[in-house]
DNA sequence: CCTCACACCTGGGTGC
DNA sequence: TGCACCCAGGTGTGAG
C-alpha cells in the first residue's frame, strides 16, 4: 500500500543506481504487469533495450525514469509492488514480474527487479508530454501521458493551495473520498487519509462543501504534516546501501494514530477508536473527536 | 461534468 | 487436514 512517502523513498533509493545506467536487457515474466503499456506505440522490451536512464521523477504515486530515447519508463507500485536492486547473480525474488538488467558507469552490472504480488502495479514505456499545471505562473512540466491527469502532490512547491481548498469546498462527496481523488490532490492513500482526518478531527463522510475555509486549510496543513513526518521516518529507517532498496519497507506503524488502531484509545481523548467499512475499504476514526 | 460502484489481482487468515 | 470464503486497496472504466 505504498503512498507518497513510500514511493518517494523508493524513487530516492533507486536514483543513484539507475540514473546514468544503460538498460542491457529486459525480461517480462508476467505480461499482466504491462497493463499500462500501450503496445501500439511499440514493444516494451524493444523500447527499453539499449536506452540510458536520465533521471528519476515522481508525481503522487507514479514514478518515471526519462530515457535518452525521449520516452520514459513509468512505474506504479499499486498495492504490493516493489522495485528491488539486486546483484545480477542474486537469488530469484518471489513474485518477480519484470527484470531489467542495467550497466551503470559507477555501480556496474545490476538487476532491477519489479516484484508485485497482486499485480495492481505496472511498468510501461510512455511518451513524455509538456503540461501546464500547478499555481499560476508555474513553469511548464514534462510528464508521462498516462500520469498527466494526476494532480500535483501537496509537498510539491507548485501545488496550488487555493485551488485545492476551493475545489474541495465545492464537492458534495465525503472529504475522505476527495483526499483519495488523485485528480484533486495526489499521493494520499487510505492510511494517510485516515491519519490526516484524525489529525484534523474530521469525519471522512463529512461533505467537502460543509467545510469552512479555515477547516479546509487546516486539513491541507495536516495532510502535509502527516506526509512530511512519514517521509522523514522513511528516510531515516531507509537503508543507505542502495542495493537494499525495498518498496515494502514503508508503513511506519509506530506513528499511526488512526489507521489499524481500532479498539485502542484515541491518543487525544481516550475514546475507543472504531473501524467501519466505507468506499469498500476500512476507515479508522475516533467517534468522539471526528463527528459527521 | 460529477458521483459512485465495480473489476482487477494474490495469498494470508479464519471458520467449519 | 482441507476447503471455501473474506479481506487488504490504487486505479481505470463505465453507468447513471
Amino acid at each position: 500500500m505504498p503512498e507518497l512517502p513510500e514511493v518517494e523513498v523508493v524513487r530516492a533509493g533507486l536514483e543513484p543506481a539507475i540514473v546514468g545506467a544503460r538498460i542491457t536487457s529486459v525480461q517480462v515474466l508476467d505480461p499482466r504487469s504491462l497493463k499500462r503499456h500501450n503496445a501500439l506505440r511499440g514493444d516494451f522490451v524493444g523500447m527499453l533495450t539499449g536506452a540510458t536512464v536520465l533521471s528519476a521523477e515522481r508525481r503522487g504515486k507514479f514514478m518515471w525514469f526519462p530515457l535518452d530515447t525521449g520516452d520514459a519508463l513509468v512505474t506504479h507500485l499499486g498495492m504490493s509492488g516493489q522495485v528491488l536492486l539486486r546483484a545480477v547473480d542474486g537469488a530469484p525474488d518471489r513474485h518477480l514480474r519484470i527484470q531489467l538488467m542495467v550497466s551503470h558507469p559507477v555501480h556496474g552490472e545490476l538487476a532491477i527487479n519489479f516484484v508485485d504480488q497482486r499485480i495492481f502495479g505496472s511498468m510501461a514505456v510512455d511518451e513524455l508530454i509538456q503540461q501546464q499545471i500547478g499555481k499560476p505562473g508555474s513553469p511548464s512540466r514534462t510528464v508521462p501521458s498516462q500520469a498527466a491527469h494526476i494532480a500535483l502532490d501537496p509537498l510539491d512547491a507548485d501545488f496550488d493551495d487555493d485551488a485545492f481548498v476551493g475545489a474541495l469546498r465545492k464537492k458534495s462527496t465525503g472529504v475522505k473520498r476527495a483526499l483519495l481523488d488523485q485528480n484533486l490532490i495526489s499521493g494520499i492513500g487510505n492510511i494517510y487519509a485516515d491519519e490526516s482526518l484524525w489529525a484534523s478531527r474530521l469525519h471522512g463522510e463529512k461533505p467537502g462543501d460543509a467545510l469552512s475555509l479555515a477547516k479546509a486549510r487546516e486539513l491541507l496543513a495536516e495532510v502535509r504534516s502527516v506526509l512530511t513526518k512519514a517521509l522523514a521516518e522513511g528516510g531515516t529507517s531507509f537503508d543507505a546501501q542502495y542495493v537494499n532498496v525495498n518498496g515494502a519497507s514503508g508503513y511506519f506503524s509506530h506513528s499511526l494514530n488512526a489507521y489499524g488502531q481500532q479498539g485502542k484509545p484515541c491518543a487525544r481523548c481516550g475514546t475507543e477508536l472504531r473501524r467501519v467499512t466505507f468506499m469498500n475499504r476500512g476507515s479508522h476514526f475516533c467517534p468522539r473527536c471526528q463527528r459527521r
